[in-house]
DNA sequence: ACCTGAACACCGTTCAAGT
DNA sequence: ACCTGAACACCGTTCAAGT
């Protein structure tokens, strides 16, 4: 990240009224007008034409302030992780577990509505500082549980792991269909719950025994049951 | 899946010398080169084109089996599922917990080596069948453990989120720097050890902690770290 | 029923040139 | 230092035609 250099940052000319034959950008507004994208309408909308668009310039500018598409999305992604990290940068001194819970249930909030997000999250901390400094803050926390060195990598990777994963799961980018709007979300839902219905219950009980809490149930509460599963362990293993 | 012909399935034909003025194929023997590219070169470098030469065909004859890239991909993530579901299939009725390890610790064995995998597996499953039946599989035995249904579901969720999750982390598609092969993995592995080693140790007291545990760490210990924390979570759940 | 080559409408990226 | 338009080398997908 401090390898490229990052107009705006501290710079002088920060936004005023120029004389505008030609567009101006900033890696905070190349990022921002990405996310916009990446949220409207998916990671697979979002080209590097499309982005130039949105910022008014020619396609070959975006290219000065990234390498590429590959580090556009993990710059996005982690520009996101930034806002998380500043709602939880004050976490406090209370229960490391309680706090544990905290940070991965507003991770979870902004990774769950961003379908794009798992795929580059905590990708390249070298490229990635909040993901870094996030990854830090979870660790900070597992550590005071008084752990041996590696009980504490473990349980910090088996957080976060827990967190992208699941997040990305429930996030997942849409089919075709359904970003295209040809399809709603909930017609979507509807359509694998009769699927699951229809099953042979022979062959399938366990889907059968749970599809009535799979119809209709929320994301968040099924992340939080796996979640306290897993901080439960973690309590225990601090505990002995 | 069952919506589209199949050929192959049971066919006369199954791969007599004919007269060869053409390429033929079948849904396995697209899926089975997908997967080779896939594990030799990853997601980036399955085009159309790549298999078909594979294939030894055109390009057109690829969307008589699949309707496009996306179905392609998410069949062939099913394949290799697949596979991990017929050395679980026969997991006997031991101790449920230690078959859910069992099954886990098998998938990740299957992902993690597979990079391309993780955005793929475990997304449709009106296509994807060897996911349903696993996911099926994995249900049974919590179910096993007598909890309610909206427990079972909470927990079967977990499981399969902390392994997708977990080992896709892991197996990460990496930079194009490696995949180009102009940097092997180790020399970018100690690139990313001596970076957080150079961080600020009063910032970043949680990476010193355990940078010697990160440094030559070993995947499959730290995956079974965090899964045992899971397990143990659930088998307190189940106790109680 | 299954395969083909060519064509279409895109992409990401680069580059020489501008300001 | 930052932006531009045009060009290059690709893509996924479709289609009319073949066998």
């Amino acid at each position: 990240m401090a390898t490229r250099p990052q107009p705006g940052d501290a710079s002088s000319r920060s936004r005023g009224p120029r004389t505008r034959s030609r567009a101006s950008h900033s890696l905070e507004s190349v990022l921002a007008a990405a996310v916009a994208i990446l949220d409207e309408s998916g990671a697979q909308r979002l080209t590097i034409r499309a982005l130039a668009a949105r910022l008014g310039g020619g396609v070959a500018s975006v290219y000065w302030y990234v390498s590429g598409r590959d580090e556009l999305l993990d710059l996005a992604a982690d520009s996101v992780l930034g806002g998380v990290l500043e709602a939880v940068a004050d976490i406090g001194d209370g229960d490391p577990i309680d706090n544990l819970r905290t940070i991965a249930v507003t991770m979870f909030d902004a990774i769950v509505d961003r379908p794009w997000l798992g795929a580059y999250v905590l990708r390249d901390t070298a490229t990635q500082i909040h993901s870094l400094q996030l990854y830090e803050l979870i660790g900070e926390q597992v550590m005071r549980l008084e752990l041996t060195p590696r009980q504490s990598f473990h349980a910090t990777s088996a957080v976060v792991g827990f967190v992208i994963g699941t997040a990305a799961d429930m996030g997942q980018e849409p089919p075709e269909a359904v970003v295209s709007g040809e399809m709603s979300k909930e017609e979507y839902m509807a359509g694998a719950t009769a699927q699951w219905r229809a099953l042979d219950a022979a062959r399938f009980p366990y889907i059968h025994h749970i599809i009535d809490e799979f119809d209709g149930h929320d994301d968040r509460d099924q992340f939080i049951g796996g979640l306290d599963l897993l901080l439960t362990g973690l309590r225990l293993q601090a505990e002995r």
